[in-house]
DNA sequence: TTACTTTTTGTAACAGTGTTAACTAATATG
DNA sequence: CATATTAGTTAACACTGTTACAAAAAGTAA
């Protein structure tokens, strides 16, 4: 009776191949390109294929940040594992944060940018543990220093990725040189500076 | 003869009210219900007349872009002028900036969203001259810290701005509390940890 | 195989978008 | 007054997300 499997799988079949044909879009023409039309024409289907699997664009869209939180979130940890010492554990995890923002700009655009879905994405950054629990150790020893103790968890963890974040954002919408190795050099020191701060 | 200057009087009336009346479809629906039409509604006139005034959409968004560059500006140009000490200074336009961003929301999306125009934003960040010429000269003092000296000033600038953007961005990604009391001291403490780590 | 049911897929439309070509109405100039 | 210029409108094109409804295909039972 592998005839209800079959259709499961076909059905699987489809849906991925939207998710594939929706990327393939974004990859050669940006956000801008993604439409229902263009993903059904592209998987020779036609349009409420599509809604049959995804209630609305925006799931789509939703499925993608999904992925990307995921993937950063590999990334962030095999940085991570990588190194033994807390101090070096946080430059890699900024590394890791970095090149994944520049080699997959518009995941990080869909995850950070301040347009589009955005609503539950802080929590999605909450689960990213290997972020919060490699940080915080290193910033207990820190406690002391600030002038709000009882905020510094929260300080000092929104710090770290704002830095990064801001770095990041502040370089994408310079866009010209995502590579430019000078910049490689800021994000060194920033990262080295805010370690250093808390040394 | 004042029959050239009555027309170009009126023209600038026109496009006066249709960015008004843009705005306050913004402000009312945000900038998802920014259209064409509805603004062609709004001033009653066809639609044509607003690409007599801007070449496109998009155009109408720089404008805006613009205007809150120039509003931001001047908020920090006041927050600097209200105090003698370096360090107080840049704290107060933390405050500013931080102010700024939560005040004029839709603004400050349109600005440094990771989606809209963003194509000439790093230029009109440039412009901001009270942004560098009170950052830099605080920032030369810890040039010898740094381990890349000749990025140092552009690290320097980018990190202040970072923590900014990035404590920003996060926050309103979160959405919720903007207002909340606890992230002030959140922004305090981290502007205040990286005045500490320049002296 | 035939009849019926369910699931899958397609057609066609609605309401909206940015944009523009072509036309008309109003105004200023000779 | 006729003429040239400007101001403004109508109507369309080519899109967008989304959905109601019909048709076709596939599975089930007699």
């Amino acid at each position: 009776m592998g005839i209800l499997e079959r259709k499961i799988r076909h059905r699987q079949e489809v849906r991925d191949r939207i998710l594939q044909a929706a990327w393939q879009l974004v990859e050669l023409e940006g956000w801008s390109a993604l439409s229902i039309r263009r993903i059904a024409d592209a998987i020779e289907y036609s349009i409420p294929v599509i809604y049959s699997h995804f209630e609305n664009k925006d799931a789509i869209l939703l499925e993608f940040s999904r992925e990307g939180f995921r993937r950063l979130a590999q990334h962030l940890q095999t940085a991570r594992d990588e190194q033994d010492n807390p101090g070096q554990q946080l430059m890699a995890m900024a590394q890791a944060y970095w090149n994944f923002a520049f080699d997959n700009q518009e995941f990080y655009q869909l995850m950070f940018g301040l347009g589009i879905p955005a609503c539950d994405t802080v929590k999605k950054v909450a689960e990213m543990k290997q972020f919060s629990d490699v940080i915080f150790p290193v910033l207990q020893q820190a406690i002391a220093t600030s002038s709000h103790p009882e905020t510094s968890h929260l300080l000092k963890f929104h710090t770290f990725w704002s830095i990064l974040h801001g770095l990041v954002s502040i370089q994408m919408i310079g866009k010209d040189n995502a590579t430019d190795p000078i910049q490689q050099l800021v994000l060194e020191d920033a990262i080295g500076g805010f370690i250093k701060a808390l040394a």
